[in-house]
Parts: structure tokens; C-alpha cells; sequence
DNA sequence: AGCACGCCGACT
DNA sequence: GTCGGCGTGCTC
């Protein structure tokens, strides 16, 4: 008798373990690690969907239920990827099956919202039956009734299979001659899976690679010594913009895959790289795989069988396409490793960076994270000696410098000019606007006022759900949630005492409107969530911004990444301080990055570019390291800070959540959690407890979040309490309704 | 007696 | 999370 231990869906973190159960005799061949089952589960026993884990001949309870059904012909995860999904539920307090659902494409289950599981497109092909003299010579000698059928013999001799769906198009014969070829048993038919492609160029273009400065290849041949070891390592490639990173990772690239080995390239949000995409296309052609959330669930489902079948063996995505199923992978890069979308915000709350470490110990693969502004616990970690570290610190381009300028706000402000736009900057922009140069403008707030207030009585709009203010919107005339779409009509006057209204808090909208009265005449774009729906994606607007020479552009957090302006020579940071002061230990490297990225926006070789940063704290640290493009002055102050603090990378975070719809009942469970977690601790050095502290929106939809963080040693063994806490407060009936979860290394 | 509702708690 | 079991209490 043999027996299974499977991992079932849609139970909770506190639930989940491996259940046995019985396996039929006839479904003993079919039931192997990997493949789906469905089971019975619970007390009605409802059918439930389960993962097989191992099969065994032993049990460990008296009477298991049986195995129902086998949903899987072949497994859809190796044994590596188990082992991946069973670490996962350690290392991120997931499900196993949550874990695993992350690492499979969505087309592969059943939804049960009505959409159906992408199906497997097939496609009629026909290849030659008899040696091809043979089939030529039968086409020769064929009359002028089956004319048709000797083409499609001559194209066949020539391409030795084809799609008939091809074959008809391009011999002009019917389906008859084909059928008619296949009784005469000539050619023989076939199907084969059709791949949707994501459209990219594709094809064999294998364009020799780009020659390599000698600053780069030295720094492609430690790696590649690295890599050819052959063992688990870890290499930060620290690359100032422009230096050629990519340049690099071709190199490597190539290298892995000559060895036979796959590769995966991992990229921050593929939709701002479709340029980037091309490039790797023309070198790597049919053998890359995409993957990313704008692809439809057919197409992921595809490049996914693509990658299985081992018809890809380089893979290119965004943070979900590292559990891409490569078969003996070399060689995993990340690259913008400091970026945070690499951090998922749902269950499995994983970072892809851990995940591929976890992945090249698997395997003895290399890892590369590269960045111009590392991590600066990755920077860290390759100061200690975990990692290697590699840096590329020439612009090959002689890409300029901008030159920056930092404006004090307190000054204008004193100098009476309210307005948020200095004079500097003023000046600065009818400059390029007389010469015919670009600019552009970053504010990280849309909207036109984030706060409506009445100064006579106090009142200000609320959201209903959310415990923020409205944001109110000058184009639709509306006020709007930030937090979860809320929206409702502006009235004329104080709802409450009929005052006057006052709009205060700029946002991207209104600095529009500032523009437009100061500059009449000129083109202004704005580019922020409200406006890039309405153009038609982000490449839309920048096209136009690009083709059009659109003299400023306004726009938030989205115009910081990605695409290149080649013809803007001026930078305006409208006010660099308002993600400085975010109250995470997060908030200088992300001001740091974000200015520096900014900045780098502005300037080409053969033109200087400036920049102006506006901000209120002009000596602050991280604004004159990030004015001076100075990364290691920034990461210097910056780990000394962090030391003091008592923050990563000298402590190991673990957030837990507690959120409800009843606030008291909520806090409550926060007094329990954090008692729990100080009692589970007692005796433990290096470890405390912060919090409970409400989130920034406390009140989302009508839940109340808090949360407390767990801080300790980096290495400090807390898993088995911080399990203990969520098993507790999530089936303790005082806290029915209270849903409590943790989140490694947490984002803020 | 018959049934609606809410709470409890186990899940192989 | 989910669903069956079971106690309570109301109605016919």
C-alpha cells in the first residue's frame, strides 16, 4: 500500500502541513511528486485541490482518506521547485501551496471565477514521409492533375517540415492535396503545440556581442571565473548609469548558455524596457522567454512551457519570473537589485533576491545583483565579504555629469514666493524654452490639492473608508481617494458652514496649472497614473513627449525610470524632501536613489543637462551626496546611521500585521502579539519588539491595520515564535474577525 | 417537534 | 478559510 503526503490548497499558514493520504492501487503509477490531486478534506470532506510531496509505503495515522483524482499527467513542479515551495513556507510564513501557486503560470488552474485554464493550442504540421530524391522525383514526374501535390513535395524537400496552415498559403494547394499526399504516404501529418508569443522581436540574429572597454571586461572576467566554479556565489555588480552594465550580462549570458546552462535576467518592470527587451532579443533571439504581468494568461502559460520544454533557456521578467522553471541554471541576475518592486506585498510574501539565492545554492549558480545605487544591505554584505564585489565606475559614453544646483524653499519662501516653483528654477525653465530644449518636472504627488479645508470651521473631506483626506482633482473637478478610489463631486463651499474652501498640498496637476499661467503658450505634458490611462500607456505619452518636443514634462515616481530622454537638458526636482521624511528606515536610500536616477535623466553627450533640486533641508546629508551623484559618501553615512538605529543590516526585521474592523478589538490583539513575541524571547539577547504603531492610511475599506515589528540578530533563530503568534491570535476566539500575519524584512 | 442562527473547532 | 455539529431559543 502506498500513501502520499500532500500539501493542500486553500488552507491557512497555521494549518498547513503535509496531510497522508491513501493512494489507489490503479493510480499508483500516475501519483508522483509534483503532481496535483484532488482530495477530500474537512469534516464534509469537500474536495480540495492537493500537491503531491513524496510518496511513501509508511503512515503516520490510522485511518487516511484516498486520493480522489490524479489532475496532473506529468508533475508540473520538479523536486527542486518542492523543496523551493516547502523553504518558502519557513523563510516567508506562507502555505506550501500559496508558494507553489507563485511558481506556476495562472493559465495552469482552474479559476473559479468563471475564466477558463488555458488550453493547449495545437497545430497541423506535415513533414515527408520518404527520403526526399525520392519525393523530388515523384514530384517531377507527376502530370499536370497533381501539380499541387508536387509543390508542396518540392517545399517540403526544402524545409523538411511544415505547418499545413503554411504549406497552403504558400503552394496555393488545397487541404485535398495534402490529405491526398498522406494517403499516397508520402508525407506524414502531425500536431504540435502552437506557442503564443509575446510580441517582441524575435528569430536567429546572433549579431556578434559588443566589444567591451577594458574597465568592463575585467570586471566580466572575475564574474566569469566566478561563475565557472560552478558552486553557489554571490556578486554585486555596482555600475554608475552608463558604465554598460548590459554590456556585461551579455557577455555572461552568452557564456552560461555556451556552457549549456540556462540564465535568468530579472528587471524591475519590464513595461519600461521594451527597448532593452529588443536588444537582448537580437543577440538571444527564439532562446529568451518572457515573463511578466502584462502578458495574457495564455502567453505566460506558454513561455512557461517554452522554458520547461527547455525550448528558452534564457529567461527575461519581472520579479515572479524567478521561479521560472529553468533546468540547470547558471547564471541568475537581478538586475536594479535595490529596487522594490523585487518585494511581493501579498502572500508569499517573498523578495525575489532571496529566492534566487536560494535557487543558485540549488544548483551552484552565480548570482548578480547590479546597481548603481546597491542595496545598501547588498552593499553591505559585499563590503563583508558574502558577496564579491564588482564596480564599474567609468560612463563609457562620456556622458556628462548634469550640473546640479540645490535650491533652499525656506529662502523663496521668505522672499514671498509661495508658489513651489523657485526663481532658479523659473529661470532655468524659459532658458531651454527659448533655446528649444526639453525639461522635465518631478513631484511624487498627483492630484491638484492633497488637502480641502474650510479655514473657518476645521472641516476637510474624508474618505468614508480610508482615513485619509481626499485629493482633490482639478480635471474632473472630483475628489478622490489615494488609498482606494473613493470619489465624489466638489462642492462649491464648506458642506459644513458654507466658508470658503482653501486647496493646499500641491500635486502634479496643479503645478500644471502654475506652469501654464507662467509660461503662456508653451506645451506642458503631465505624466502620472491619471493622465497615462487616458494616452494609452506610459510608451504613449513618452513617445509623444519624445516626438513632439514637448517643452516640459511634469510627472511623478513613473518619469524617474526607464525610458531615456535624449533631447532634455533640464531636471526639476520640485521638492526633494517629500520622501525623506517618510519614517522609514527606508526613506533616505529611496530619496537617494530616486534623486539620483532623476538626475540622470537630464544630459546626453553632447549635451550638458542641469538639474535644480527644491527642497527644504539643503545641508541634509542625503540630498548633497545624491546632488553630487556620490553613492559611497551616501552609503558611508548612511550604514553608520543605520548602526546607531539598530536597523538592517546590523538587525533582521519580521513585521507582523494585525488588521480588523473592530479598532479596540484590533489593539488589543497587538497587546497580545507583542506580549507573546517578549514572553517567546525571554532570555534571548539582541531581540525587541516595536510597536504596535498604526499604518500611514490606518483605516483601509473598513479594516484598521497596525503593526509591530520584531527586530533581532541577523542571524538569530525567532522563526518558531513568530509561528507560535500567528497560530495563537489567528484561532484565539477573543480575536474572531482579526486577521494577523508576518512579513520578513518588510518594506517599511 | 421543527427549524433558524450562531458559535466552535478540526482539518490526514 | 470552511463547513458540519451542536446548542439555544423561537414558533407552530
Amino acid at each position: 500500500m502506498k500513501y502520499a503526503a500532500v500539501a493542500v490548497s486553500d488552507v491557512t499558514y497555521w494549518v498547513d502541513r503535509p496531510y497522508s493520504y491513501r493512494i489507489p492501487e490503479q493510480m499508483e503509477a500516475s501519483v508522483v511528486p509534483g503532481v496535483r490531486v484532488a482530495v477530500p478534506f474537512s469534516r464534509g470532506n469537500r474536495r480540495a485541490e492537493g500537491l503531491v510531496l513524496r510518496v511513501t509505503d509508511r503512515i503516520d495515522i490510522e485511518k487516511p482518506k484516498c486520493i480522489q483524482e490524479v489532475l496532473d499527467g506529468a508533475p508540473i513542479l520538479d523536486g527542486q521547485q518542492l523543496e523551493l515551495a516547502l523553504w518558502m513556507r519557513e523563510r516567508f510564513f506562507c502555505t506550501v501551496y500559496e508558494a507553489a501557486k507563485a511558481m506556476l503560470p495562472a493559465g495552469l488552474w482552474f479559476r473559479s471565477d468563471g475564466s477558463r485554464r488555458a488550453s493547449d493550442k495545437l497545430t497541423e504540421w506535415a513533414r515527408l514521409a520518404v527520403p526526399a530524391e525520392e519525393a523530388l522525383a515523384i514530384a517531377g514526374a507527376r502530370g499536370a492533375r497533381a501539380r499541387q501535390q508536387g509543390a508542396v513535395l518540392r517545399l517540403l524537400s526544402a524545409v523538411g517540415e511544415a505547418a499545413t496552415a503554411d504549406i497552403r498559403a504558400m503552394t496555393g494547394a488545397g487541404r485535398a492535396s495534402i490529405t491526398a499526399l498522406r494517403d499516397g504516404g508520402m508525407v506524414e501529418l502531425f500536431f504540435r503545440e502552437e506557442f503564443r508569443r509575446p510580441v517582441y522581436r524575435t528569430g536567429e540574429a546572433r549579431q556578434s556581442l559588443p566589444e567591451l572597454t577594458a574597465e568592463q571586461a575585467e570586471v566580466c572576467g572575475g564574474l566569469l571565473a566566478l561563475r565557472r566554479r560552478g558552486e553557489r556565489a554571490c556578486a554585486l555588480l555596482h555600475g554608475v548609469t552608463g558604465s554598460g552594465k548590459t554590456a556585461v550580462y551579455l557577455h555572461l549570458i552568452r557564456d552560461t548558455l555556451d556552457s549549456g546552462r540556462s540564465a535568468m535576467l530579472l528587471v524591475p518592470e519590464i513595461a519600461l524596457t521594451p527597448q532593452r527587451l529588443e536588444t537582448f532579443s537580437s543577440y538571444f533571439g527564439d532562446n529568451i522567454a518572457v515573463m511578466h504581468s502584462s502578458l495574457t494568461a495564455a502567453e505566460r502559460y506558454d513561455e512557461w512551457k517554452r522554458l520547461r520544454a527547455g525550448l528558452a533557456k534564457l529567461v527575461i521578467g519581472t520579479r515572479s519570473a524567478v521561479f521560472a522553471p529553468l533546468e540547470n541554471p547558471g547564471l541568475l541576475i537581478i538586475d536594479e537589485e535595490h529596487e522594490e518592486t523585487y518585494k511581493s506585498e501579498n502572500a508569499p510574501r517573498y523578495h525575489a533576491r532571496d529566492v534566487a539565492m536560494y535557487r543558485c545554492s540549488q544548483s551552484g549558480a552565480l548570482l548578480v545583483l547590479g546597481s548603481a545605487t546597491p542595496d545598501v544591505v547588498t552593499r553591505r554584505q559585499a563590503e563583508t565579504g558574502a558577496y564579491s564585489y564588482f564596480s564599474l565606475a567609468t560612463r563609457y559614453n562620456r556622458m556628462q555629469l548634469p550640473e546640479v544646483r540645490v535650491v533652499d524653499m525656506k529662502q523663496e519662501l521668505r522672499s514671498g514666493n509661495g508658489s513651489g516653483i523657485s526663481a532658479l528654477l523659473r529661470e532655468e525653465l524659459q532658458r531651454n524654452i527659448d533655446r528649444g530644449e526639453q525639461s522635465i518636472l518631478f513631484l511624487n504627488r498627483r492630484g491638484t490639492a492633497k488637502l480641502v479645508c474650510c479655514p473657518d470651521c476645521g472641516f476637510t473631506f474624508q474618505c468614508p473608508n480610508c482615513s485619509v483626506n481626499l485629493t482633490y482633482h482639478a480635471g474632473t473637478k472630483r475628489l478622490l481617494c489615494h488609498s482606494c478610489g473613493y470619489q465624489r463631486p466638489l462642492t462649491q463651499s464648506c458642506p459644513d458652514c458654507g466658508g470658503l474652501l482653501r486647496f493646499t498640498g500641491d500635486g502634479t496637476e496643479k503645478v500644471q496649472e502654475r506652469l501654464e499661467k507662467l509660461f503662456p503658450g508653451t506645451g506642458i505634458l503631465r505624466a502620472d497614473v491619471d493622465t497615462v490611462g487616458e494616452a494609452g500607456g506610459h510608451g504613449a505619452l513618452f513617445r509623444r513627449f519624445r516626438e513632439e518636443k514637448i517643452p516640459i514634462l511634469v510627472g511623478t515616481q513613473m518619469i524617474a525610470k526607464g525610458l531615456n530622454f535624449d533631447g532634455v537638458t533640464l531636471v526639476g526636482v520640485m521638492l526633494a524632501d517629500q520622501t525623506l521624511y517618510a519614517g522609514s528606515y527606508l526613506a533616505s536610500q529611496r530619496t537617494f536613489s530616486l534623486l539620483t536616477q532623476v538626475i540622470g535623466r537630464g544630459g546626453r553627450a553632447d549635451k550638458a543637462g542641469r538639474a535644480v533640486i527644491q527642497t527644504y533641508t539643503p545641508e541634509h546629508q542625503v540630498i548633497r551626496c545624491a546632488a553630487r551623484q556620490d553613492y559611497d559618501s551616501f552609503y558611508r553615512s548612511e550604514l553608520e546611521l543605520r548602526r546607531v538605529q539598530q536597523s538592517p543590516p546590523f538587525t533582521r526585521l519580521i513585521g507582523l500585521t494585525v488588521t480588523g474592523g473592530d479598532e479596540s478589538q484590533v489593539l488589543r490583539c497587538c497587546g497580545h502579539v507583542r506580549e507573546l513575541l517578549l514572553h517567546g524571547l525571554a532570555g534571548e539577547t539582541g531581540a525587541d519588539v516595536l510597536g504596535p504603531a498604526p499604518y500611514p492610511v490606518v483605516k483601509v475599506l473598513g479594516r484598521f491595520r497596525y503593526k509591530l515589528t520584531l527586530r533581532c540578530l541577523p542571524d538569530q533563530k525567532v522563526h518558531g515564535v513568530v509561528s507560535r503568534v500567528l497560530l495563537h491570535c489567528n484561532t484565539e476566539k477573543e480575536f474572531r474577525g482579526v486577521s494577523v500575519y508576518a512579513d520578513r524584512n518588510p518594506l517599511d
